[in-house]
DNA sequence: ATGTCTTTGTGAACGCGTGCACAAAGATGG
DNA sequence: CCATCTTTGTGCACGCGTTCACAAAGACAT
């Protein structure tokens, strides 16, 4: 999924493979789901199904937090939403704030999911001074301007950046200097931070030429030899394309 | 991820692996990139930085696609574009629906990275008769009963589920018994769907969860011993919690 | 109390992905 | 033509993650 990852280069955080963390928040929805149908317990089996996942690999998931089944009957339920929760810190609330306000910020705005997981929108912001004051999910935009005064009024450690790929990495620059140390990125550029800042990164376009891919591969294996060397591997003479424009002898596929 | 990911159990595609080409897309921004600035050749280490990953595992992962460099040169930015558009099948025209125009749908749609790669919205659906003919991003919206009319006038192979999650399964279905194999799914959902269908799972949520457990392992270690025994680990008696409503004795910890 | 049955928790094996380190290949200069 | 220098391509080793398979633990019936 989504997505690729940007960032710590496979730490084990505490004994909690980085595999385990990312699949726990799975795990908490569907428990939750089987909360509020007030199900009291649930087996590996039943709740790897829900998740989607191997029951062997839920099973050594919880491992990894303790021992919280009992054998022969399986998970409790609420027992077991208050340990994934406290171990994700959902335990307390995690102010953050929205830099860019275009179409897709707007959606993170008005979406439902940051607030239902102990996540506050603290601020909306966005650099264009014809925004500022507008309400965006019942919320005033404020000015880019504003942003360090927020971010340590507020005591924000989570970011997230939805601005045009340009101004990422200034904002980014901005957000840690402030004390951000977290960033959720949605602009399709590859961020530098220091060591210490945690970025994870949501880039549509990639999850979609990843499936384009498998469809192409899929559509290649029912004409199987319909395409023949599509190009010699040796085309271009050595030393040709030098010192010529990007409109060369070479098709030029990427559309606009 | 931006990555977790609910698709194929990571079977090798024609040698390419999985991760290798999850990591494409990344260089062929960056190459896109130093062609608009006509830079003729690029050296593994320089893309590499470019594009955020390792030198050497950009080398091993251009070896899966052939040897398109030149020793004590580098790589030509053009023909590797052009070798990484037709490995990801970006040479050719990929019409996808959006399935659910809310605020996130009208986002996606508005997107410009879509279109920038050879990704062609073919049509905007929603459930809601009152969307219907609407303008979103230039275009009417169409109602959920053209759905499978539009996926095969259009022939369609990609789809784009950002409805509610309560709405996701079953457009998945339609979807799929209408002749789409690729979904991208927005909402905060598992998917089901019968083999040789592939889903990637883009979840806002899940992301900043992840975020809020790095943070707070951050936090934690700053403050070390801080935290005592939070709850003994066999607080509950054995067998008592059964039978019992969601809001037993368990600390009830997730807002709304 | 004893036996049976269910389900957890985990040891061990396997496979994939990553990164090191270096030989091979080609460019470049004399 | 030979030497040197740069950069690729890859063999190899290591570590993480996944999966299997089973012993241990507890529930439950008799």
């Amino acid at each position: 999924m989504a997505t690729g990852r940007t960032h710590r280069p496979a730490t084990r955080s505490r004994g909690i493979p980085e595999a385990t963390v990312a699949r726990l928040p799975l795990y908490l929805r569907a428990l939750t789901g089987l909360s509020e149908r007030s199900v009291p317990t649930v087996s590996s089996e039943e709740l790897a199904a829900a998740a989607g996942v191997n029951s062997a690999k839920l099973r050594k998931d919880f491992s990894y937090l303790g021992s919280y089944g009992t054998r022969g009957v399986g998970y409790d339920v609420e027992y077991l939403v208050y340990q994934i929760s406290r171990e994700l810190g959902l335990t307390q609330d995690w102010p953050v704030v929205i830099v860019g306000i275009g179409n897709l910020g707007a959606a993170l705005a008005n979406y439902g999911g940051f607030a239902s997981r102990g996540f506050r929108v603290a601020a909306l912001i966005d650099a264009d001074p014809a925004m500022a004051g507008k309400p965006v999910a019942g919320m005033p935009v404020q000015h880019t301007d504003e942003l360090e005064k927020i971010i340590k009024d507020n005591g924000v450690s989570i970011g997230v950046i939805a601005t045009p790929a340009g101004a990422a990495q200034q904002v980014c620059e901005r957000l840690v200097a402030a004390g951000v140390t977290s960033i959720l990125n949605f602009a399709p550029t590859v961020l530098s931070v220091p060591d210490g800042v945690d970025v994870r990164k949501v880039d549509l376009s990639i999850e979609l030429q990843i499936l384009a891919f498998h469809e192409q591969r899929k559509a290649g294996e029912e004409s199987a030899a319909a395409e023949a060397a599509p190009l010699p591997p040796a085309a271009r003479a050595a030393g040709q394309a030098d010192r010529k424009g990007p409109d060369g002898d070479v098709p030029a596929v990427m559309p606009a």
